[in-house]
DNA sequence: CAACAGCA
DNA sequence: TGCTGTTGG
């Protein structure tokens, strides 16, 4: 979700990238953002996701365990930030949503009793929720691998791009461009490790590089600042409320251009918000985050790492150990190259 | 989503 | 070796 800014960023904006630009670099994920890419996507044809013999939910572990041993690889140093309270004004969106996923998950039962297979896949993966146990094991992993985590007293990707901004990371990453609302410097997008991404409701796949997103450039190159970019937002409408009907990324952008703010705009047009526009502005512009953290990042614990992958969910032991000797190779070697070289000067 | 097997 | 379909849990 999320506010839709994709129309009007231009390009000059965006620098595609590979994996290995990434690396040195910290980078702040959105972790309810990837858990949700990990749980909708990892599974199996028929829609269901990957489970232990108790029948928890892993896919989301899986997902972690794989993508973050090639950060690591990369030396990439990521921290995953959890969202902590929604604010109030979520709590219709998320009611939505969960009115939503409901429906798919009629329909995925449906389908899949029907046996149209690839049907219940697209509806399995729109029902896909992230509850509570999954994050925690998620935690649990991450602190294994020893890759640090937040949880943040509000959004998840406020913090991230408040923690961007202060330059204890480098960017933050989401699917989402509301972290440019909530003043990221640099947001990457598409960091996966291949290149491909499912289209949405079809069997298709696309090429997608992992990109970095300037705010500076997007704003010098749209002439507006980041202000101006949150008043577009209140018109076009974000997770916290319907913007305007008919009014979409550039409509917003001509008349924040002409009138400067979303409530001079809407007088113009002679429409109206139900909603406390200043209160949207204050949740974008003084957001509520955690100031005083600690980011660490430590060597993977590789016992604690099998005792939940395989032991607690019957992850094979050949393909994880597998994993973890080739991360422990690549540091050595890169130890090795790197001390040599700093004995060369 | 990412690893892996199978095939050109 | 690079590509494509299948498996993972």
């Amino acid at each position: 979700m999320g506010v839709k800014l994709g129309d009007i960023i231009p390009p000059e904006a965006v620098q595609t990238v590979q994996l290995s630009d990434l690396s040195n670099k910290s980078i702040a994920i959105d972790g309810y953002n990837i858990l949700y890419q990990f749980l909708s996507n990892i599974r199996g044809p028929d829609g269901k996701p990957l489970q232990d013999s108790k029948g928890r939910v892993t896919s989301h572990l899986s997902g972690v365990f794989f993508r973050s041993t090639n950060f690591i690889k990369e030396g990439i140093r990521v921290v995953y930030v959890f969202d902590g309270q929604p604010p109030a004004l979520k709590i219709e969106t998320i009611r939505k949503r969960i009115e939503l996923r409901e429906r798919a998950r009629k329909m995925y039962e449906e389908a899949l009793a029907a046996g149209v297979v690839a049907e219940a896949r697209k509806y399995a993966a729109q029902s896909s929720s992230i509850e509570k146990y999954m994050v925690e094991t998620a935690i649990q992993l991450l602190e294994a691998m020893g890759i640090p985590y937040i949880i943040a007293p509000a959004e998840g990707e406020a913090q991230a791009a408040y923690m961007a901004a202060r330059g204890d990371v480098w960017a933050s990453s989401s699917q989402d461009y509301d972290s440019i609302l909530f003043g990221t410097p640099r947001l990457v997008r598409n960091l996966s490790l291949v290149g491909r991404r499912k289209l949405p409701r079809r069997n298709e796949y696309v090429v997608v590089e992992p990109e970095v997103l300037h705010s500076e450039k997007l704003f010098a190159s749209l002439g507006i600042t980041r202000r101006e970019l949150v008043e577009m937002a209140i018109l076009i409408g974000t997770d916290y409320f319907e913007g305007v009907r008919g009014i979409g990324p550039k409509k917003a952008y001509s008349l924040i251009k002409e009138y400067g703010a979303a409530d001079k705009a809407l007088d113009a047009i002679k429409k109206s918000l139900d909603v406390d526009i200043e209160a949207v502005r204050r949740l974008f512009l003084e957001p509520e985050v955690k100031k005083d953290y600690e980011l660490k990042w430590r060597e993977i614990d590789r016992e604690a790492t099998m005792r939940i992958l395989c032991d607690e969910h019957d992850f094979s032991p050949e393909r994880v150990e597998k994993e973890l000797n080739e991360v422990e190779s690549i540091l050595s070697e890169k130890r090795r190259v790197t001390s040599l070289d700093r004995w060369l000067m």
